[in-house]
RNA sequence: GGGCCAGUAGCUCAGCUGGAUAGAGCACCUCCCUUCUAAGGAGGCGGUCAAAGGUUCGAAUCCUUUCUGGCUCACCA
C-alpha cells in the first residue's frame, strides 16, 4: 500500500500549498477507480470543498494539476464531477511488483505482534456424530485461527468437549438396554455413529413410554418426568457423579469410541487442536468464583438459597449462577472454564469462542459477569457468532431426520469431485493415490469454500444437491486457476520472479497488480473482523481477473522477452497468493486438475 | 411482551467506516477450443436495495417508525 500512502501524503501537501490549510488524513477519501473510468486511484473531493471554497470540478482540477506537477508517481489525471481520477506510472507499479515478488511471505504480517489468542471451535457433544452445522463451525474456527497467525499473532486452537451430562447418559443407557454388547468393531460402525444410533434409540423408547403414560391419563409434562427410562437416565447421571465404577467404566469405553470416530472426521476435515478441555473436568469449576463473588457482594442470594447476578444495569434479566441445592449451571461452568484458560495461558490477549448465534445472549452475559467480577481480560473475550446453516426445507431437525451428517456429506462431495474430474480432468500419468488425493482436495475444497465465502454472521442456505457446483464463485474454480498457472510454470521450467520496470502495462496486467497490492490489507482486515469471507471474496476477484488476463494475452507465447518474463512472473505471484489465501481458509490447491 | 440479528436480481450471495450508472455466480439466451488446462473467456436478459419518513452536496449504507423472518429472554447444555 505504499502507492496509496504516497498519494495521501501528497494530497495533504497539495491542500497546504493551494489553500494553506492542514487536513487530518482521515478526511482524505481515496478509493479504487471504478472500471468505467480511466485511472487507478480516485480522490473524492466533496469532503474538501469546505477547505477549497470552490466548485467540485474546479477543486479537483486544481488538486490534479498540483499533484501531477509535484508527485513523481503520477502519469495523468482526469476529473469527472467531484471525482479526481489519478493514473499511476507503470514503472511505479512494476517497482512495487518487484518488492512483492521477492517476498516469500507477501501478504502476511512481517513481524510477530507478541499477542496470543486462543480460538475455541467445534466443541461437540459426545452423544452423536458431527453434522453440517459443525462443519461450518470447524472450518470457520480453523480458518480464523490461521488468519490470526498470518497477522503475526500466536494462536492456540482449542475445544471443550461436552462429554458428560444427562444426554450422554441417555445413549449409555440405551446401549445397555438394547445394545447386546455391540462395539464399533463388531458392527463395523464408526464409534460416534454407533453412539448416535443409541441416542436415537433412547429417544424412541422415551417417546413410547411417554405415549403410554399419556394414554393412561397422565399430563404430558408429568409423563416426560415420570417415564421409566428417563428416571433411569437420571439415576445413571447421579451414579456417574458419584463415580460409580461400573457406570464410569462404561462412560470411558463409549467416549473412547466416540473420540476415535471424531478423530477420523477431524482428519478428513483437515482441522486440529492444540489443547483439549473436557467438560467432565471443568463442570465443577466456577463454584468457588461464585462463592467469592457472593462474599464480595457482586452476587446475591435468594431466600431459597440460589445465587444470582443482578444485570439490570446492563438491561438484562438476572442470571442464575448456583441452584438452591448448590449445583452449578452452564453459566457457572463457563465462568470457571474461562478463568481456567487464563490460568493455563497467562498471556492471552484474546479468547475467541466460535459458537452459533443462538448463544449470543449467553456470551453477552458471560462476558458481562466476568467484567463484573473484575477480570479485565474479559475485554478480550469475543463471541465469534455465526448463523445457522439451513436446508432449502428449513432448519435441520434431528427429530425429523433432516440432519445432514458431516461424514456422509464429505464423502459425497468427494465422490462428486471424482466423477466430475474423471469427466474433464487432466490426469494422464497420475497414480491412483494421487488421484484420490486430488478428488479430496477438490471435493472438500469446494465444500469449505462454499461454507466460508458467506459472511459468518449471516445465516445461510445449503442445498446438498447444489454443493457440487464447480463454476463461478466456488472452490474448484479457484483451484482450477491455480492448476492452470502451475501448468504454465511447468512448461517454462525456469523463470525469474521479478521483472524489468520499463514495460508498458496492458490494462489486464495493471488490474492484477492492483489486486495484488491489496492482499496484505485484506489479510489484516480479515483478521480484525474475524472474517474468512473477506479473503474468499478477494481471491475470487483476483482469480476472475487472472482468467481474463490469461484469455486476452499470451504468456509463454509472447514474443517480447521482457513482457513474457513479466507475465510469467506475475502468474507465479498470483499463484502464490491464491495458495496462501486458500491455505488460510483451510483449502488445498492442486498442481493439476 | 423485552432484547439481538437479518430482509439487495427467479435462486445463492458481495457491496468495508455514506460517494460516480447497485455488483458477482447459478439459471436462461448468443458467441469463442488446429492457440499456454473451455472446471475458462466475451456479451445479453434480469432490481422500487422489504415499506414509509428523516439527516445532506450525495443513502442499499446513518436515524425513526412499520411489515416480514430468525435467534433469545430456562434452576437444558
Amino acid at each position: 500500500m505504499r502507492v496509496l500512502d504516497n498519494i495521501i501524503q501528497n494530497v495533504v501537501k497539495a491542500i497546504e500549498a493551494l489553500y494553506s490549510q492542514e487536513l487530518p488524513i482521515q478526511q482524505i477519501q481515496i478509493q479504487k477507480t471504478k472500471k468505467e473510468f480511466e485511472g487507478d486511484l480516485t480522490l473524492v473531493v466533496f469532503p474538501l470543498l469546505k477547505v477549497t471554497k470552490k466548485s467540485p470540478e474546479q477543486s479537483a482540477e486544481e488538486m490534479g494539476n498540483w499533484l501531477l506537477g509535484n508527485s513523481n508517481i503520477l502519469n495523468s489525471y482526469n476529473v469527472v464531477k467531484g471525482f479526481l481520477n489519478l493514473s499511476i506510472e507503470d514503472k511505479i507499479w512494476l517497482d512495487q511488483f518487484n518488492v512483492w515478488a521477492r517476498d516469500e511471505n507477501f501478504g502476511k504480517s512481517t513481524s510477530s505482534t507478541g499477542k496470543t489468542f486462543m480460538v475455541e471451535y467445534s466443541s461437540p457433544n459426545t452423544n452423536k456424530p458431527l453434522h453440517l452445522g459443525h462443519l461450518r463451525n470447524n472450518f470457520l474456527g480453523y480458518s480464523v485461527a490461521e488468519i490470526l497467525k498470518a497477522n503475526g499473532h500466536e494462536v492456540y486452537k482449542t475445544q471443550i468437549i461436552n462429554d458428560r451430562g444427562i444426554h450422554i447418559c441417555k445413549s449409555m443407557l440405551a446401549w445397555q438396554l438394547f445394545g447386546n454388547n455391540e462395539t464399533p468393531e463388531s458392527s463395523g460402525m464408526k464409534g460416534d455413529h454407533l453412539i448416535g444410533k443409541y441416542y436415537v434409540a433412547f429417544d424412541k423408547e422415551y417417546k413410547k413410554q411417554i405415549a403410554e403414560l399419556v394414554h393412561g391419563g397422565m399430563e404430558s409434562k408429568d409423563a416426560e418426568r415420570e417415564a421409566e427410562i428417563f428416571k433411569d437416565a437420571q439415576a445413571m447421571l447421579r451414579k456417574w457423579e458419584a463415580r460409580d465404577p461400573e457406570v464410569y467404566r462404561l462412560w470411558e469405553t463409549m467416549n473412547a469410541w466416540v473420540y476415535s470416530g471424531f478423530e477420523r472426521t477431524y482428519t478428513e476435515m483437515g482441522v486440529d487442536f492444540d489443547k483439549l478441555y473436557y467438560e467432565s473436568n471443568t463442570y465443577i469449576l466456577g463454584k468457588d468464583v461464585v462463592e467469592k463473588g457472593l462474599a464480595d457482594n457482586i452476587f446475591y442470594k435468594k431466600e431459597d438459597g440460589s445465587v444470582w447476578c443482578d444485570l439490570s444495569d446492563h438491561k438484562m434479566d438476572d442470571k442464575l449462577l448456583l441452584r438452591a441445592d448448590g449445583t452449578s449451571v452452564y453459566m457457572t461452568q463457563d465462568l470457571g472454564t474461562a478463568i481456567e484458560r487464563y490460568k493455563d495461558y497467562t498471556n492471552l490477549s484474546g479468547l475467541i469462542y466460535t459458537v452459533g448465534n443462538e448463544q449470543n445472549h449467553h456470551f453477552k452475559v458471560l462476558f458481562t459477569i466476568l467484567k463484573k467480577i473484575g477480570y479485565s481480560w474479559a475485554e478480550g473475550c469475543y463471541h465469534l457468532s455465526y448463523g445457522m446453516v439451513d436446508l432449502p426445507t428449513g432448519r435441520m431437525k434431528s427429530r425429523e431426520g433432516t440432519v445432514v451428517d458431516a461424514d456422509e456429506l464429505m464423502k459425497s462431495v468427494i465422490q462428486d469431485a471424482k466423477e466430475m474430474t474423471q469427466e474433464r480432468g487432466h490426469l494422464d500419468g497420475l497414480s491412483d493415490s494421487v488421484k484420490d488425493e486430488l478428488y479430496k482436495t477438490i471435493g472438500l475444497g469446494g465444500l469449505k469454500y462454499y461454507l466460508l465465502k458467506v459472511d459468518p454472521k449471516k445465516g445461510m442456505q445449503f442445498n446438498p444437491e447444489d454443493s457440487v457446483d464447480l463454476n463461478g464463485n466456488t472452490g474448484p474454480f479457484i483451484q482450477y486457476t491455480y492448476a492452470r498457472i502451475q501448468s504454465i510454470l511447468r512448461k517454462v521450467e525456469t523463470f525469474h520472479k521479478g521483472s524489468e520496470t520499463d514495460l508498458l502495462l496492458e490494462p489486464a496486467e495493471k488490474i492484477l497488480l492492483k489486486d495484488l497490492s491489496e492482499f496484505p490489507s485484506v489479510i489484516e482486515e480479515a483478521g480484525k473482523s474475524y472474517s474468512p469471507a473477506l479473503l474468499a471474496n478477494y481471491t475470487y476477484e483476483l482469480v476472475k481477473n487472472y482468467n481474463s488476463f490469461y484469455q486476452s494475452l499470451s504468456i509463454i507465447k509472447e514474443e517480447d522477452p521482457n513482457k513474457k518474463a513479466f507475465r510469467i512472473a506475475i502468474s507465479y505471484k498470483v499463484g502464490e497468493v491464491i495458495k496462501l489465501s486458500m491455505q488460510l481458509l483451510g483449502v488445498n490447491v492442486p498442481e493439476r486438475m
